[in-house]
DNA sequence: ATCATTTGATACCCGGAAGGCATCATGTTT
DNA sequence: AAACATGATGCCTTCCGGGTATCAAATGAT
């Protein structure tokens, strides 16, 4: 193989179509250059420049190659800034999960925000629910979470995001829609209720058992997906518990009612990271957040 | 600047992940090896692996170098060839990039065509994502690209070569191969998708978000070539959409079902190249090619 | 025709870089 | 706690690349 001297060597005197010049702009003198360039040809298995001792010409593989070398350079001279700047976190790309419900709220504005702190970072983002993104983040797939609790906050760092309340999706034209008051737990006693799966939404599923005593009989699925329960509502197939960011679906056929005063438990989504942070561009986003935030 | 024994010790660290293997590959000892690479960190100017006394990894910025120097390694090797074919009295190389897609279906046919028009220049051969093939056609390390849209007909020239309906992937044996009818997106409602990269095939991403409407919630990987997701079809992980040349892969255990009529959207296939026509030999493909057209 | 001039190639020498071997330092496993 | 695994360091030797001096060939002036 041959070396990026050589090709350095080569371009000079491709280009002065002279070696004692070529050799003067490289800080050199003549006879090496000479050699350098019998040996890239040799390596090469092609004549690149015809010497006619008055004159040197290139030939036509000389030319194809003067190309090719002229874009081996840059690419080496391009490719150390690249890996500094992503070793200082201007640029890279940030892999960021987000839940379906964050996804109708914050995570527009905050997209915006973040480039504005890092705007050369390329976001790539994937809709997740709490738990996936908690197993992303441990395995390196994921940078930064858009996620409710629990998690353990030995391993995660968070900053929370915001609270809101959750609010009852019921079928438009329910008769719950035509009380005059809040909603209260009585009011649920008869009423078929789609549940969060307390697996995949165990966030969700403990809140609502907190809020009320669930009557299991009353149970008509239980789902992960905030969408997914709305749009079961929507078909008439029960109520439901969402939070309030959910009105922002535009689901169909669905009216939402607040929850009675003090009942209405609120619920967070938190930004949240591995404490062990290896993506450059997350310790910088974080670094300059915290400068935001003081 | 650093050097191509630098750049092959570091990818062969980075494929090892092991110093002492790493060096075995390349017919050396550990030590020399790794000073070769504390040589490299200390000319790019920023850590590319991180090593833990147990096992070896990439840093972000390793991972962006380990493109540029494998970009630079296959250029590298390339460029002498193409030197040895001009000198060896051939009229030049035109390097084509095609998408796996297409490899199956118009690359055997087209590359008769060129046989015809340009008999004296060797075709070059490389598989690519349509965006690899975009930014290869920016440095010029690609001459012609077969690609889809979207791309930026300002730099770029094209040609439409065909459209193709897209179909459905399904493992074999799965529930709605035994449809009588052909598949509506109500189908999906509650099947797992495979789903192309919104970065790498962006036409495919957006063309599939347009035919139904987002379920990212069943969305369970996301891959960048036609293969990869078929191949995933076929280990059963879930349904993809393809475009209907992927039916001669030739892949076990999947079968393929046609869309509903007026819902299958049809994706084209564009010759392109870059305005900025620097090889002779695609100016003389191209000025042949018009007459043919005329 | 001869000789000075130009320009690339060759001969020879020296310093530094890269590889090998032996060994160290540190973290893991038994 | 001892053995093991693995990357880093120290030291020696070899070899490659650059420098100086010189050669070789072609041109052109007298």
């Amino acid at each position: 193989m041959f070396t990026f001297d050589q090709l350095a060597g080569f371009i000079a005197v491709a280009e002065e179509l002279h070696f004692g010049r070529a050799a003067e702009r490289l800080n050199m003198t003549q006879p090496p250059l000479s050699r350098q360039i019998q040996k890239l040809e040799k390596i090469v298995g092609a004549e690149l420049l015809e010497r006619d001792n008055r004159k040197v010409t290139l030939t036509s593989a000389g030319e194809a190659f003067l190309d090719e070398a002229r874009r081996l350079m840059a690419l080496a001279e391009r490719a150390p800034v690249t890996a500094r700047r992503i070793a200082s976190g201007r640029s890279g790309v940030l892999r960021v999960g987000f839940t379906a419900a964050s996804g109708f709220s914050i995570l527009g504005p905050l997209l915006g925000e973040l480039a504005g702190i890092i705007p050369d970072v390329d976001i790539d983002l994937q809709e997740l629910v709490t738990g996936e993104q908690l197993s992303g983040l441990l395995t390196g797939e994921l940078d930064l979470g858009l996620a409710r609790p629990p998690f353990d906050s030995e391993t995660f760092d968070s900053h929370l995001l915001y609270r809101e309340s959750m609010v009852v999706a019921v079928p438009a034209g329910h008769p719950l829609t035509l009380l005059a008051r809040d909603i209260t737990a009585e009011d649920f006693k008869d009423e078929p209720l789609i549940m969060h799966s307390p697996t995949q939404a165990r966030y969700f599923y403990d809140l609502v058992v907190r809020m009320l005593p669930i009557r299991h009989a009353n149970v008509v699925h239980t789902v992960s997906q905030i969408l997914t329960m709305v749009s079961l509502v929507a078909a008439g197939r029960g109520l439901a518990f969402v939070p309030h960011s959910a009105t922002l679906l535009g689901i169909k056929d669905v009216e939402f009612l607040p929850l009675e005063a003090g009942r209405g438990e609120e619920v967070e989504l938190h930004a949240l990271w591995n404490r062990r942070i290896t993506n450059p561009a997350l310790a910088r986003l974080l670094r300059d957040l915290e400068f935001a935030m003081e």
